[in-house]
DNA sequence: CTATATACGGAGGTCACCTCCGTTTATCAA
DNA sequence: TTGATAAACGGAGGTGACCTCCGTATATAG
């Protein structure tokens, strides 16, 4: 009989092959049609109904948030290799060029970002996108580089607003500049 | 007989009409329900059928533009006067401040400064938004005030960047503290 | 008053979203 | 092996928004 607590069982093979699919099927489509491609072509890229689409994961967001997740994660790695090879400030700067690379090859992940609210969406355990940033920037604060009287998190969105749509060429150099820009306002007046 | 040229007529006044009502519901929809509105709500509020919405407005962008130039206009007069008060520098961080706020009350205008690609929809003819911002930066640098190597419009898109999603309070707060950083960030080293 | 260019309206085709539930299937215990 | 059963599947179909098309209505000019 069963045990007063749900018996546990592993998720059936046919779940989790289908997860991946559509996983693979929804990078493919995202990156080619932008993150408002219909949901249908990606189960049906899949060889999956919509139906199982939906149960696996509930919400469009939910979807890109897994796809990208292995990337977030790979850019926070980042982060802290920065952080342990260069200066505080310096690795700042050259995280934010990582960042600016990631939304450059990624355009997608502007609207992960931006409906969840939050710069990321959490993995299951491991330092987020917020995390990271705000741990460089409180970094090079603490060294006296700058002077920390903004969220963090809102110089990434400046830097998202210049890609955003900007779409003309030359939008990148403009957000690499961007980056020396901030960092200059940030620091202490002399 | 008609001339070779084609008979301008002026246009019928229940054209003009419904075209007014349009515009008003629009403001009214979009101010309650965000940019991404019905169209059909817009054109019942206004007592006419959606047919006549899209007969004088051929894309929910163009219906945006028009219905917020008043504002872009307002916002582009500002700027003239602020010239003429201020010192270059004092006038484009003024300015800047007016542009938070407008974006403060009417975060509809995103949509419209986005997907147009340029910073606002054209009035038949005198400044735009881009214009203005343009002038602003460039009398500052010409003033030895700022060194301006990034296109101007960029810093608009940085502070619609931070109002974008935020809707955490204080994000206009912010925006206002960005503008300081990124002036200061364009100093010219000395 | 009439002719006609101009404008109106909304039915209906299209497309994407998302839910619901009857059917299929992987797993486990016997 | 073989049921029994929980887990998972799939896609039909309701909903809602977009946009076009064209038969009908009407303002205007002469």
């Amino acid at each position: 009989m069963p045990s007063s607590e749900a018996v546990i069982r592993r998720p059936r093979a046919d779940a989790e092959r289908n997860r991946l699919r559509l996983m693979e099927a929804a990078k493919a489509v995202f990156t080619e049609r932008g993150p408002n491609a219909a949901l249908e072509e990606i189960a049906s890229r899949a060889g999956v109904g919509i139906g199982t689409l939906y149960r696996h994961f509930s919400t469009r967001q939910a979807l890109l948030a897994e796809v990208y997740r292995h990337a977030f994660e790979q850019l926070a790695e980042a982060a802290i290799q920065l952080s342990l090879a260069l200066p505080p400030l310096d690795a700042l700067r050259a995280w934010l060029r990582l960042f600016v690379d990631y939304i450059a090859t990624k355009q997608v992940v502007l609207a992960a970002l931006g409906a969840t609210g939050n710069a990321a969406p959490a993995p299951a355990s491991g330092p987020t996108v917020t995390s990271v940033m705000t741990d460089l920037a409180e970094r090079a604060a603490a060294a006296g580089d700058i002077v920390l009287n903004v969220d963090p998190i809102d110089l990434l969105r400046a830097l998202m607003g210049v890609a955003n749509v900007n779409n003309g060429p030359g939008w990148q150099a403009n957000a690499q500049r961007l980056i020396d820009i901030l960092i200059e306002g940030l620091r202490p007046t002399r």
